[in-house]
RNA sequence: GGCGGCGUAGCUCAGUCGGUAAGAGCGCUCGACUCAUAAUCGAGAGGUCGCCAGUUCGAGUCUGGCCGCCGCUACCA
């Protein structure tokens, strides 16, 4: 058995949840399941960062305090993702005690070996981007909008350029380390390239977690932001938790945020004398139009209206298979709607719903045994293999890919044998046991993607339990399907979606 | 400017070490079937694998150049 830790960006509580943070998560929750089907211990973690200036300035503007601001939205995606299903296993807020002592901690620790320096700043700052920026980039609009200030502060600087050969020798070390593999360029790029030294806190706000050992500071959102990961693995309060889960972490996060995640994070935790640096898994966007979900459009429509519209499994599903992990990938209401009628109502569901009609017209209900010897066992091994290998290389929808063609070739073993010409009897039975079995298992492979749906199915083939406590790879193996259960010829279970 | 990626059927994409790989799914056309959610099964049409040149007995697959799209990064005006 194994470790396995995941965890998810955490969110900015200044933005409600939108699709583009549902991708993230469900791709965390599917590959999360994976492994605990696997066996594997799984903490999944994702949650909500809630300092700076913009939750600050949102937070007066409604005439809040910044943590009833924080608390509100933070709510919200916390309600998001239980509507979607995903199970975390914890939800980590940035305004948590437990983190404050963390980032207090990590820092105090860089701070005291030397990485940490104080300096002056006098120039331009974007409350937007709340971020440093050159002369050249500010705009006129940008200041008669107000989106940039002039600002002079004492900060202090992570010595980020002390760490570039160390950084460059663990990615020549890890070449697995971030995948998609061409992401890995990206951030390779990015410490050849040179490194600065970057400002890791603010004097101008203080919505933040303070500086130990500087009163008046606190600390910059990211430097904040990327420390939850080592919280909730127990950084700073339970250290035997944290070596336990820290080797094996691992972040999913979205490209833009590679510089953060894959060069300074693992820089702070060196910094603090914490060697075992994570591994990341990167994706794209989703554009719609060709554009990256933003503030408009398809981003109008909440998950919670997709949910309304597929179902929470036939949303999950759609999104996860049609969704290439890495590159961008363009979505569209039609897009989904059109993966789901294909794979879910017409594949899937109708070959459930064709075969538990068949039992209770030809077997009086009674699902019977398969074949314990039998060709569709070749194709189940074969297709386990290829959606092991799918979710272990973090690729939803080349695993779900692979699971559907024991689907396909059901209905089409289903075609050639023709039951339904056939009179009642061991010729039948056989050949209904050998389909029921065969659904056995894609309600397990599929349940990753698709939890809720899957144990409906499973408890429609008369299966007592839940195929998401199954355990893989022995209950793949063909022949589990015991006969003698109970079949429910019920309602479809994704009908099909006309527009 | 530098580095890197991409450009394969209408759509989304696979193509490992150069040699039956020109493929899959969807969509489309035709046929079959009728257990099932007008679902399923079969057959077919459709591509000069961005363009040009080269290496080779043989190149989506290697080399050079070009065009187009994109990412990271630098900098000069």
């Amino acid at each position: 058995m194994s470790r396995y830790y995941l965890t998810t960006p955490i969110f900015y509580v200044n933005d409600a949840p939108h699709i583009g943070h549902a991708y993230s998560v469900l791709n965390g929750d599917a590959v999360t399941r994976w492994h605990r089907l696997l066996g594997d211990e799984v903490f999944y973690l994702t949650g909500t960062d809630e300092h700076g200036l913009k939750v600050q300035r949102a937070a007066e503007a409604n005439g809040l305090s910044p943590q009833v601001q924080a608390d509100r939205t933070s709510q919200r995606f916390r309600a998001a993702w239980a509507e979607l299903g995903v199970a975390n296993d914890e939800f980590i807020r940035t305004t948590e005690p437990r983190h404050h002592r963390a980032v207090q901690k990590l820092m105090q620790r860089a701070y005291d070996n030397g990485y940490i320096y104080s300096a002056t700043y006098d120039g331009w700052y974007s409350v937007a981007d709340e971020a440093y920026i050159s002369q050249e980039d500010v705009t006129e609009e940008d200041l008669k909008a107000g989106r940039v200030e002039r600002m002079t502060e004492e900060n202090y600087f992570f010595a980020l350029s002390a760490f570039e050969e160390q950084l460059l020798d663990w990615y020549e070390a890890n070449p697995h380390n971030i995948t998609p593999e061409g992401y890995r360029n990206e951030a390779l790029g990015i410490i050849a390239g040179g490194l600065r030294d970057i400002s890791i806190t603010r004097t101008s706000i203080d919505w933040g977690i303070p500086v130990p050992w500087a009163d008046g500071h606190v600390f910059y959102v990211w430097y904040d932001a990327l420390t939850n990961y080592a919280t909730a693995a127990g950084y700073g309060d339970d250290e035997g938790r944290f070596a336990a889960w820290w080797p094996s972490a691992r972040h999913l996060i979205g490209k833009d945020i590679i510089r953060f995640h894959c060069v300074y994070w693992p820089a702070m935790l060196l910094a603090a004398g914490v060697n075992d640096l994570p591994k990341f898994h990167v994706h794209g966007w989703l554009l719609v139009g060709g554009k990256k979900m933003g503030k408009s459009a398809f981003n109008q429509i909440s998950p919670s209206d997709l949910v309304s519209d597929f179902g929470v499994d036939g949303f999950r599903y759609a999104l996860l298979r049609d969704t290439p992990f890495g590159p961008d990938s363009e979505v569209s209401h039609e897009s989904l709607q059109q993966r789901y009628n294909t794979d879910l109502a017409n594949n899937f569901g109708n070959l459930l719903q064709r075969a538990c009609a068949l039992v209770h017209r030809k077997c009086g209900g009674v699902g019977p045994a398969p074949d314990t010897d039998h060709p569709l066992a070749d194709v189940v091994a074969a297709v386990y293999a290829d959606t092991a290998e799918g979710w272990e290389r973090f690729q939803p929808s080349v695993a779900l890919e692979a699971t559907w063609r024991l689907i396909r070739d059901t209905n089409e073993y289903l075609q050639a044998t023709e039951p339904w010409k056939t009179d009642p009897g061991s010729v039948v039975d056989t050949i209904l046991g050998n389909v029921l079995e065969s659904l056995r298992i894609v309600c397990i492979l599929a349940s990753p993607a698709m939890p809720f749906a899957c144990e409906v199915a499973w408890g429609r083939l008369g299966l007592s339990g839940s195929p998401l406590d199954q355990r893989l790879p022995e209950a793949a193996e063909w022949g589990q399907y015991p006969g003698g259960l109970a079949v429910v010829d019920g309602e479809p279970l994704f009908p099909r979606l006309l527009d």
